[in-house]
DNA sequence: GAGTATTTGTAGCAGGCGCTACAGTAATGC
DNA sequence: GCATTACTGTAGCGCCTGCTACAAATACTC
């Protein structure tokens, strides 16, 4: 039994691997068993079918991306322009355009209605949200929204320039210094 | 001769409907067919392969979006908080939703590689910050930057909120209101 | 009305899909 | 050593995919 699970484990690895090279085209039993070096046989072995593969595969992708979106920024809060201005550089390494380009392919599953990937999806969204939500140094109330705005302001490059994310980098700008003007406008504000 | 071109264009209107519908998946062959009236046969008579018939279904599409696009904002010069509540709204609608659904899916796709999708995709893409830089009333270094940062923040809440594109309202406020903020601290050293 | 060109149906190919039945080997417990 | 359990290969099912060969029907020209 316990030969079962560390294979499991190790396809997983294997696969996610694949996944964020080539997203969730090419998911074919054969073409995975190939990567993963065994047979479709095995991979429905140690799988119970094609959906709770995909499903270990995704999350496990999600857990990692998390942990390693914790390392690069840290648990001191951030201002808004910062940690835009901090993830638009990640977003353009080649690790991490991967995670986006992947996310975007489950976000389009999700969209056509896939119960599956939806609540993967969801849970991946909702978990940057909040990670996000809770590294921003702003006032409790505008926690969410600034969140999601930054996500989606990243994520929407990624749709409005496909295969070059880089392309969208003056909207990204553009945003660094309206989050900058708040913030002068509030220290004056302030001080006043 | 004609009747082949008459219902090569019949086909597309019905076409039309069902990718807004359903999106980029359930496109066999045979199920075309199906929904436009005809046999998978014919769809390859009208149409030189499936590739051909995606992409006049889809340029179709991206057709007639930017005149009801052009028809709701007219071609007076807006500012950037006006433009993107009233294309938040629009958003919302079931109408606009299907498109940006469909959008989504051909990003998706153009993401992954997929060179026909990535043409149509950036065809599109460059067509609406065109349209969207031209009604803005911002100053021209800021055109391009200012259309792609409103058409990604309303892509980006499709990305992060699947399925349910309105939850990501507060983000849209978010940013509606730094565009306020810009615009009124530009008036007050303008007035100094 | 004969002859040509356009339009359509029938049938099927080669390949992929997820998945399973069955049989065999290898390891483990007693 | 024997029995039970875990593991794995072979072969194939039924269904779908884009696409095509062939022939029949229909329309058009003269």
């Amino acid at each position: 039994m316990s030969k079962k699970l560390d294979k499991r484990a190790e396809v997983i690895d294997l696969l996610t691997v694949h996944f964020l090279d080539t997203g969730l085209s090419d998911t074919g039993l054969r073409r995975l068993a190939e990567v993963a070096g065994t047979s479709d046989r095995m991979l429905l072995y140690y799988f119970e079918n094609k959906d709770e593969l995909l499903a270990a595969v995704l999350t496990h992708i999600a857990g990692g991306l998390s942990a390693s979106l914790t390392q690069l920024f840290g648990t001191t809060p951030l201002s808004p322009d910062t940690v835009l201005e901090k993830l638009w550089v990640a977003a353009k390494s080649d690790a991490f355009k991967s995670h986006l380009r992947l996310w975007l392919d489950l976000a389009a599953h999700a969209n056509r209605g896939d119960p599956l990937f939806l609540s993967i999806a969801q849970q991946i969204s909702t978990g940057w949200i909040n990670w996000m939500a809770s590294l921003l140094d702003v006032p409790e109330a505008n926690k969410d929204a600034t969140a999601a705005l930054i996500l989606a302001a990243v994520d929407g490059q990624l749709v409005l320039f496909p295969g070059e994310i880089a392309r969208g980098e003056y909207a990204i700008l553009q945003l660094i210094a309206l989050f900058r003007g708040q913030t002068k406008a509030q220290a004056q504000s302030g001080a006043a």
